[in-house]
DNA sequence: GAGGAAGTACGAAGATTTTCGTTGACAATA
DNA sequence: TATTGTCAACGAAAATCTTCGTACTTCCTC
């Protein structure tokens, strides 16, 4: 069975995902020893959620190998649009300024990043109504 | 033992710690019938959530009257913060551009919204270093 | 003061997540 | 070829989260 829609990624899956997403495709045991320099875990803790990934649809997976390789499903953007999406709706009705108003504050913004947001609105300011 | 530091609410948590915040102060049924009207379930499943919350010093409660009356304990927009923050950290490394463009991005932002948000990066544009 | 309505407290079943230990297959090598 | 590593597959324990049923108390109302 396999569910075209995909779900939401738990918190451990999340961080299987900025793996995949940082280093492209790869084995478990590459996983297994990015993930070990933040946290401990043991390797058949990595693999078991790959294998769990892998029947959700997250991931999907090259068995030509004996180590094989995994990869995300989903292009991170459309994942991280998801998931910033979700806290959007749940925490913010919905509301792009409340969102950004609790994540500014309490946190020094660098120019740097204020600029860039600005230059964000201006591209978007376009493709408007 | 209580724990200053707050935790962060689960997906249940969270539906009703908006309700409080929407409503203010209120008892279990007041949150049972807000709660009601979005999804169904129980009124001892809320009783009991709330019960947990205020152990874990989400919320407190005051039982001067036989229907106790429960609050949160932070004020929303701290829990909100700690919230975005929390995907801010996991999901787009402390960037809130990044997260901004995943919020704006696959979404008709209203012409309001964008000004809206325009004002607040002036507002930022000052206090930073 | 008996009966019912409205509340809280408890315990526990289910569901979901997270974490491993163990087993058996393969492969490289001594 | 016997030994030692590496790997996938399971199964299952442990930790959380979600949802209620049941029991007991308190307060009205007839």
């Amino acid at each position: 069975m396999s569910q075209e829609p995909p779900q939401k990624p738990t918190a451990s899956e999340l961080e299987i995902l900025r793996v995949l997403w940082a280093q492209g495709p790869s084995t478990v045991r590459e996983v297994y020893e990015a993930l070990r320099e933040q946290k401990s875990l043991g390797y058949t803790t990595v693999l078991k959620l790959l294998q769990i990934m892998t029947a959700k649809g997250t991931v999907r997976r090259n068995e030509e190998q004996r180590a094989h390789v995994y990869e995300a499903c989903q292009p991170a953007e459309e994942t991280k649009r998801q998931l910033v999406g979700d806290v959007l709706h749940r925490v913010f009705e919905g509301s792009a300024s409340e969102l950004m108003i609790h994540a500014l504050e309490g946190r020094r913004t660098s120019k740097k990043e204020l600029d860039e947001l600005r230059r964000l609105l201006d591209k978007y300011e376009g493709r408007t109504r």
